[in-house]
DNA sequence: ACCTGAACACCGTTCAAGT
DNA sequence: ACCTGAACACCGTTCAAGT
């Protein structure tokens, strides 16, 4: 065989079909990307640094769905809230990848300008820097902890009939639907709150 | 072969071997843990419900360290408080299993138990039904959230040379060892003070 | 440069067979 | 009841070989 005229595979297409199969089931595999592409499994290797650079590639893809504008809206605490909903909708829109993303840490460069710019707007806005890493910080673990709340809200709990958890049940019924995102818009506006009074006055 | 005279598994000594791995490497196989305790792969599965089944033992053992009275104290917010801070220091001694835990729902008896406890108490306290679980599950991320930042805190932001990101390096330098804390703390404060502001005048 | 095809050490799971 | 040993379909990764 050796080289098709026209290139099956690259890191583009790669990424697309991984996101694909995690959309799907929850994971990928070397094997099911090649096969999905009408490729070797060995052919992926050409392209892409492992099962772990493929993971990376999966983590820029869905970060570039944030959008950096919302960094440059004043004042401050508009643009912090404007990017966390951001943040939030890029993740809830493929949120079977935060487990994965969540087992290695981040290189990416793009998502790292990201917090680049984070750290410039609360900067600039006056707050300490003693402050800044662990207010983004807070805020990154609500996001992707409300992203991933929001991915299966129904299963995420299996209240059976053999643990009783009445009470439970019942809070969970009355909050319905929007439960996952109301929990967001709740500790969003916890910490915003917080995020103002810590701000020394300017 | 066949059946020893002093069995070599049990589940116990099976989610034991399990939770080892998973502290030590991030993640287990069914081999791995047949292996340190010198039985057969197959074995395995005549004590566990397969792989997912020793993953859901995980998410007991490891929540079995929340202490089930802070849920006792009085007032509620200082129930609240310290049910969260228990609960963190569990998650924190173990944190790699967590990408796996989120990965699967909560099935566990004794942690939905904790939950309906959690539930009785911001009823009790009057918190309207509609408001409960929202608070609880903010809570939960901002939990989880933080114990996955206490995993790595060192490699979780590789600030490489090649991509230029001064004020992130500034910023996490300022923070410090304590950042992963630090962020837990400013969430539970913010969140702590949202809940007391939502309450009903009681 | 890009892909094949085969190899290797590893998975999760099942199941007849033994004591 | 508890374990072995073998089987099956699947992994991730490497690498000589082809065009």
């Amino acid at each position: 065989m050796g080289r098709p005229r026209t290139p099956l595979l690259d890191r583009e297409r790669i990424t697309t079909t991984a996101l694909q199969l995690v959309d799907e089931h929850g994971d990928f595999s070397v094997p099911q990307i090649a096969k999905r592409l009408g490729a070797q499994t060995g052919s992926v290797y050409h392209h892409v640094d492992g099962r772990d650079g493929i993971v990376e590639l999966l983590r820029e893809r869905v970060a570039s769905a944030i959008d950096p504008g919302t960094l440059d809206v004043t004042p401050w605490d508009a643009a912090l809230e404007a990017w966390a909903h951001s943040y939030l909708a890029a993740f809830a829109a493929h949120p079977r990848t935060i487990p994965l993303l969540m087992a290695s840490p981040v290189r990416a460069p793009r998502v790292l300008e990201q917090y680049e710019r984070a750290v410039t707007l609360l900067v600039d806005a006056g707050f300490a820097l003693v402050d800044v890493m662990p207010l983004i910080s807070a805020l990154e673990n609500l996001v992707l902890g409300s992203a991933l709340d929001l991915a299966a809200p129904a299963t995420m709990w299996v209240v059976t009939e053999s643990t009783p958890t009445p009470r439970l049940a019942e809070a969970l019924a009355a909050a319905g639907e929007g439960r996952a995102n109301e929990a967001f818009e709740v500790g969003l506006k916890a910490l915003m709150n917080h995020a103002r009074a810590l701000r020394p006055a300017g």
